[in-house]
DNA sequence: ACAGTATATATGGTATTCCATATATTTAAC
DNA sequence: GTTAAATATATGGAATACCATATATACTGT
């Protein structure tokens, strides 16, 4: 995969979108609408930009029954993951990032839920 | 200082800034007129993205006569600069950065000289 | 005065938002 | 086993906000 550039930094250019790659790359797997949830946002604005996300390649979908599941392109060349990875390390103690783990965390209901009998937590410490 | 991730990569999202940021990031330091022959661009055009590069704290200039100074800031926080190292690495061997490298090679009177040909002289088409 | 660089304003274009609606899948009713 | 309702997600379109460009003009140092 040929990741441009501008494309790349032009889509984690957005709040709304870093936010949602910031938490897909700690949480592995998220559905829309823990996305939704986790940023209080409305559900058509996360569809969208994680829309988006998706066709500059930075994210792929998989369909479950009801929910459709995002996760970073693990495909992705190594200096994107790299950028991503650094960029984690600069953002994580920031806000709304850190916050948003938090509130993802304490969703009550979350869809892998219903499946998953071993949800793993988040273990890590918040100061809101 | 503390660089807010949206104002880095929207500063990163566009093309004139990414050639500039790619350019200082091989060459150290670099004055304005180097940079308008080559990105082959209208001087004002480069002058006002080094502005906002520069506002964003990504950049730092230097006066010396006529010329300004440009060269990336180097108490950028340590995962801003390793986000433009990994970039670097993604990019130096596409377009249309690694012609910018030739070309600013081959540039003629580079300053230091007394000063700088602004003239349009470049022509030839180089087979990149 | 002149060369190098910066800024101001207007204009056109692109991205984003919000609302409404559409599609897809599961569950439930009959 | 269809049909309908409920849930999860996606998309269309208009209004707005944002950004880039071009051109002209002003500033700064020799």
């Amino acid at each position: 995969m040929d990741t441009k550039p501008i494309e790349l930094f032009s889509s984690l250019s957005h709040e709304t979108r870093l936010r949602c790659i910031a938490l897909l790359m700690q949480q592995e797997e998220l559905c829309v609408c823990e996305l939704t949830h986790a940023l209080s946002a409305a559900q058509p604005h996360i569809s969208r930009h994680l829309a988006q996300l998706r066709e500059v390649g930075l994210i792929l979908d998989r369909r479950e029954g009801l929910w459709i599941h995002y996760r970073i392109n693990p495909d992705l060349p190594d200096w994107v993951l790299n950028v991503l990875s650094e960029t984690m390390s600069g953002i994580v103690n920031q806000s709304p990032f850190k916050e948003d783990f938090k509130i993802l965390e304490l969703m009550p209901n979350r869809p892998g839920a219903i499946r998953c009998t071993n949800e793993e937590q988040y273990s890590g410490e918040f100061n809101l």
